[in-house]
DNA sequence: AATAAACCCGACCTTTTTAGTCGGGTTTAA
DNA sequence: TTAAACCCGACTAAAAAGGTCGGGTTTATT
């Protein structure tokens, strides 16, 4: 069912959270953790994951943590999602390099379609960053036409 | 993860394909499921639930089956998943009606942005309707700028 | 050098959701 | 009367999501 998962929804505010930090401040998996009520080792591999894609840099040791690997309005949504969950699908058969085995294919009536769906839904995405997110006003310009 | 359930599938499967029949003809569930090799009972059930919120009508009886409760321009495609898959939100909290016991909430940087996520992402699929999937060279339309 | 604080990560378990199946209805054309 | 179709709740099995655990590695500090 179209919904996010919780550690998109973790990361995500993760990242808004950094957003809002003094530039350059280090911020610890722990923290963000219990601002926002995360079990800590949830919060813990969501960050790791993301730091795994360049979306965050991670500081080991004393003192570590994490800080945002770019600039707010150079981090998409799509990214988030994707960095987290892997490459997005509307349906299986359309999901880029994967090969799909789905029993329909052979006299599927749909999948050309939702391709054309699937490319306008990253788009869609794409066309969000964590600067939109952090400014709910600024939001007015992701609209639809 | 945002995808699509099998259910939401065959039921546009089954959708395409009945608009693609001699206007008025009665489609029984067995002849969609054995021509997309969907499983019968699954096929059944969706009809079943599409036939509930007026997407289609069935005709019951012998000889009967299932026609399109409309023109193929006026069923849209989160119409069609909210009849299968029921109200959809890409986090919990932005579902109209009901309740959101998350444990963030009380302190959630995100819920008001995604509000507006998700309502753009309704209109977007609000925008395709299954005369639109049934013509891929039409999709052209659906573009977001 | 030792310590402690933090990131790192695979493996695991539990819960929820999805997918599919079954049995027993009801309706209606022939 | 029969058979073909829809109808529907209950069930099971499989997969995915969510969370936990144990044992690493790295590094600032003392």
């Amino acid at each position: 069912m179209l919904r996010l998962s919780k550690k998109s929804e973790y990361g995500i505010i993760a990242l808004k959270h950094m957003l809002n930090q003094p530039e350059g401040a280090i911020i610890r998996a722990k923290d963000v953790a219990s601002l926002y009520n995360i079990p800590l080792e949830a919060m813990a591999k969501t960050l790791q994951t993301l730091a795994r894609s360049g979306i965050v840099k991670s500081c080991q040791g004393a003192k570590g943590g994490y800080v945002l690997g770019r600039a707010g309005d150079q981090i998409s949504l799509s990214e988030i999602i994707e960095s987290i969950e892997g490459p997005l699908g509307i349906v299986d058969c359309v999901v880029g390099a994967s090969e799909c085995d789905c029993v329909q294919l052979e006299n599927c009536n749909i999948s050309d379609s939702f391709q054309v769906i699937q490319k306008q839904f990253k788009l869609f995405l794409a066309g969000i960053s964590l600067a939109d997110i952090n400014n709910e006003m600024e939001m007015q310009h992701v609209v639809w036409h």
